[in-house]
DNA sequence: CGGGCCATCAACCGATCGGCTGATACCCCT
DNA sequence: AGGGGTATCAGCCGATCGGTTGATGGCCCG
């Protein structure tokens, strides 16, 4: 298993993150870069054509997106494994990457060594996760959505008027409650829906259908 | 007309903006403040029962707000004029309000001669309106939609990625722009939209399906 | 009765945001 | 040629946000 070179496909629409990646994996003879793809739509492509063993992608790029590639992938079979690469750990980000089939998630700034190591594991057909990653996954599976979905009257309130632009003082206000309680039911609206500014609790609410 | 003594509702689920506003109408005799109600269900109610000329409604209450209120009122026929005093004067709140039928949209913090004088305006039914909400409602009105609705691609990019929970300089990375760029872009987008802020902008986002 | 969830509040701090002003440059349309 | 929309960038600043820690009290469930 260890013994064999294993092939890769670089997916990063940053060309330094692709230069950097690929001069890293240059430097071990255990890993041979086949290529490397700036985009979901020629990564696809590169992957039917090159059948590395692992495709290193990048979630969010400009031409739809790592997740549409994945999704992509597992729908023709192939046989490569996925290890996303990305910086951003979001649960919008993290989720639909498992489900459209990825072998691993990993961030960016993953010492290099465990970066070997999770290719390897990849390329074995192992899961490999980021240990905050790992965290919040048993998390949401745990609560597929009791957890998730479930936020409190006082927080549905709150985020009402968060996606209506008051402020936390507004809000607080229009409450009667205070600031730093309104910050206390926020924080705790961002951990529910895992994400980490209001905006994007906003917009998950929509996706949700708790807002809308 | 200016004779008469006009009868008043007021409305506001803040019991000291209630009992304020009873001390400045007690003050002139021109004035009868018949009831007040804490929330729009109320409100309609007293409405019905007391026969106002005027109603003094705050937007944003706990049970449904004025905005329900007001399209209730006006759906039933109430000779009642409808005039809406608030803390906020964001698109989300104004518009739907003019359009359930409020005749008039005063801001909290107008001077007390100012709200006696829409009040008398308001019970001759002539429209009043803040100085600030005229101006945006002017543009809004000329720009129904065209300016509203139209996000440029690049701004839709960077909206969709606030959506995400990226900062602005996670998004200036992404897309290869300054974090300048980015901000000037948001600010752009927060003017189409009619917001303040990132958090609202999404909400807008969505319900414009311009995200989701 | 203890544990968990909810709601409430406080104080501090660094990071981020949003507003403002001003500037360059490209492109399209008139 | 000029105007308008878009995209790009800079610097400054006050306001706001989000994280952290810690605490209190009510409520329900087992």
């Amino acid at each position: 298993m260890t013994d064999r070179t294993i092939t890769l496909l670089i997916v990063d629409d940053h060309p330094v993150v692709r230069d950097g990646l690929r001069g890293m994996f240059a430097s071990d003879p255990g890993f041979d870069v086949l290529g490397e793809a700036a985009g979901g739509v020629e990564a696809v492509e590169l992957v039917q054509r090159l059948d590395p063993d692992v495709v290193l992608m990048d979630l969010r790029m400009p031409d739809g997106g790592g997740v549409r590639a994945i999704a992509e992938l597992t729908r023709r079979g192939a046989r490569a494994k996925v290890l996303v690469l990305t910086t951003y750990d979001t649960d919008s980000d993290t989720i639909p990457a498992i489900e459209a089939g990825a072998t691993g998630y990993l961030l960016k700034d993953a010492p290099r060594d465990d970066l070997f190591t999770a290719v390897r594991a990849a390329a074995e057909g192992r899961t490999v996760l980021s240990p905050a990653v790992a965290s919040r996954l048993v998390s949401a599976v745990r609560n597929p959505s009791p957890a998730a979905g479930a936020l409190s009257a006082r927080e549905r309130e709150v985020i009402e008027l968060v996606a209506r632009g008051t402020s936390n003082r507004e809000i607080a206000r229009e409450l009667f409650i205070s600031e730093a309680t309104v910050k206390t039911h926020l924080t705790h609206v961002y951990g529910k829906l895992g994400v980490k500014d209001r905006a994007a609790a906003v917009a998950v609410a929509y996706e949700r259908g708790i807002l809308g």
